[in-house]
DNA sequence: GTGCACATGTAATGTGTTACATGATTAT
DNA sequence: ATAATCATGTAACACATTACATGTGCAC
């Protein structure tokens, strides 16, 4: 069982929102705050053609001719693996090596999956966010002993948070939604 | 010029504050907050062998027996490829792609370079940030139109309001600063 | 003398980066 | 027709990950 790599996920899901081209998709990281994601065809290319090997993916029929744009859609495949990701369980190792994939999954949510597991993400994102922040704030107590601010210690702090934030940002979402769902009504 | 790694940075920047085997640098990586760096011996040796290639280590002198701890230290030219990495200027790239390496530079810059030149790394991040936060908020407003809070606006609000954090830590960070060289006189 | 923690290494694999190559379409 | 842009591809390379392999020193 290969691993998927973010690349492939992002893909999948800005292909799920709209079938489009690889070189649309090199546009949007190219030109959209997605543009953590690298646009190089060496990347993108290679990644549409796995996730086509996986069937994933199915080649908008375009008449025999290489080199024309190709637009891509999302097979029923695609759909399960895509939801799949999505429902996975926040674990701490998700919080401290793939924060970013964190917040492209939640991105990713509206329309995939039922409107009650958006809470239950960010439920579980503030559990681990909570026992991560209070495990770096010991160990930031066990370092103040050093004398003055330096740098070392003023980088820490600033991982710190930047956790912190991310926590305030999802009670503040949960609470919208609700909000949200009550209009709804 | 092949590109160094940030791994090999880290690396260096801890021999550089104190020798050491390759196997207490993995502890390091395997329990304090620098956990975000993989703690395998697959990429822990090999970086270091690189950096011996390069001769910016040498390796404490052991008995010839191999399979036995030995300690790095950083020689003259480690010292320097560590002060050149640390005094690059800060770009929108390093924000936006390499902004842990960014926290990894400013950890490392105590015992390494002026005082000075902290106030200048901070100054020069305020700058990036400024204008990279602003750029982020235009775009917020141009998706804005949707329809009530849908998860792909909140997963880029949260992306901001992390710029926005990293701002006020470097703002904050430069003040702590100054005062503590007014106590010092 | 057996087991465990210490300590270093390597081989297979996959993927991202960089740089280059190539064909198709549009504007001038 | 020619340049620029659209659109896809590939080859070389470096690096991280995973899993496995090997040896050392000490405790019991």
């Amino acid at each position: 069982m290969a691993k998927t790599s973010s690349l492939e996920y992002a893909l999948l899901g800005l292909l799920k929102q709209l079938p489009q081209s690889g070189y649309d998709l090199r546009k949007i990281f190219a030109t959209t705050p997605m543009r953590h994601f690298s646009d190089s065809p060496g990347s993108i290319y290679p990644a549409l053609r796995r996730m086509q090997g996986r069937k994933w993916l199915v080649a908008g029929a375009e008449g025999g001719n290489a080199r024309k744009r190709q637009a891509f859609r999302v097979s029923r495949a695609g759909e399960r693996a895509l939801v799949e990701w999505l429902r996975r369980p926040i674990t701490r190792e998700d919080v401290i090596w793939r924060n970013q994939e964190l917040a492209l999954r939640f991105a990713f949510l509206d329309g995939n999956v039922e409107r009650e597991f958006t809470r239950t993400f960010l439920d579980d994102l503030e559990r681990e966010l909570t026992d991560y922040t209070r495990e770096l704030r010991d160990y930031a107590r066990s370092m103040k002993s050093d004398s003055g601010p330096n740098t070392g210690l003023l980088a820490f702090q600033q991982g710190v948070e930047g956790y912190e934030a991310q926590l305030a940002w999802a009670r503040r979402a949960r609470k919208q939604l609700k909000e949200a769902s009550y209009e709804s009504r």
